[in-house]
DNA sequence: CAGAGATATCGACAGACATCGAAGCAGTGG
DNA sequence: CCACTGCTTCGATGTCTGTCGATATCTCTG
């Protein structure tokens, strides 16, 4: 159609800049800010369907997967794509679409930045 | 006091033992058993108030601390209580009477297992 | 033992969340 | 232009969760 109307592909990207976010925990009383911003990264993983749609992309080559290879886990197809939406909206996994199918892939300096999070060592 | 008395004592252990858990999210799918048991973690930091309870803690010389120490999060004693029960049958944290006051110690090793379950790099 | 301080548990409630079916939107191909 | 497939959005619903005040438990002290 003419103009690309607004969806999915002109989402505000979070495409895959560095994003250190949060020091490692052990560095001092996270702020209130920090604390919320981490959270949702969090909150976002802490679902088992979540986990394991996440799992499924992170371990497809090149850490991308279609819907239509992952959307076998147990719920309805309508839920995994909401499970989707969380996680791209934690900034974990980016989605485009290509032709028919739509490709989420994980955003490897947000995960980083999680695992970062949760270095001890003080 | 009838029945329901599964106080700290006896909990399903989740003391401070070697979890190993969960392989990298890159080595595959994560099973839904795996995908369960990692997502209690999760979720047990998928909190603003929690994660700033386990920040202090964790940033305390040794990684522990007494609750009157870092119960200053913005809500009420019960809720610090309720939140803290939270991470340690995450396994997260463990407890310990000490005299008069109760001091939560970080599990390394488990902290340590989410950190590398999202260990990407594959 | 009584009293006081530190934590934990209980019970209630509002808001958040996972899930579903139905409907909508976007490409593909007849 | 229409049917078909892949995915997202919508609206409803039952369950889970964070929060509080009240109260119980534990421990030290007088």
């Amino acid at each position: 159609m003419s103009k690309s109307s607004s969806s999915l592909a002109d989402l505000p990207v979070l495409q895959d800049e560095p994003v250190p976010c949060c020091p490692p925990i052990t560095a001092g009383e996270l702020s209130v800010e920090d604390s919320e911003k981490m959270a949702a990264m969090f909150k976002a993983l802490a679902d088992p369907v979540r986990l394991r749609l996440f799992s499924k992309i992170a371990s497809h080559p090149g850490g991308e997967a279609c819907v239509c290879d992952i959307q076998d886990v147990g719920v309805s197809q309508p839920t995994v794509s909401h499970h989707l939406r969380k996680l791209r909206e934690a900034g974990l996994l980016t989605s485009q679409r290509r032709g028919t199918w739509v490709y989420y892939t994980v955003a490897p300096s947000v995960v980083a930045g999680m695992a970062a999070m949760l270095d001890l060592r003080g």
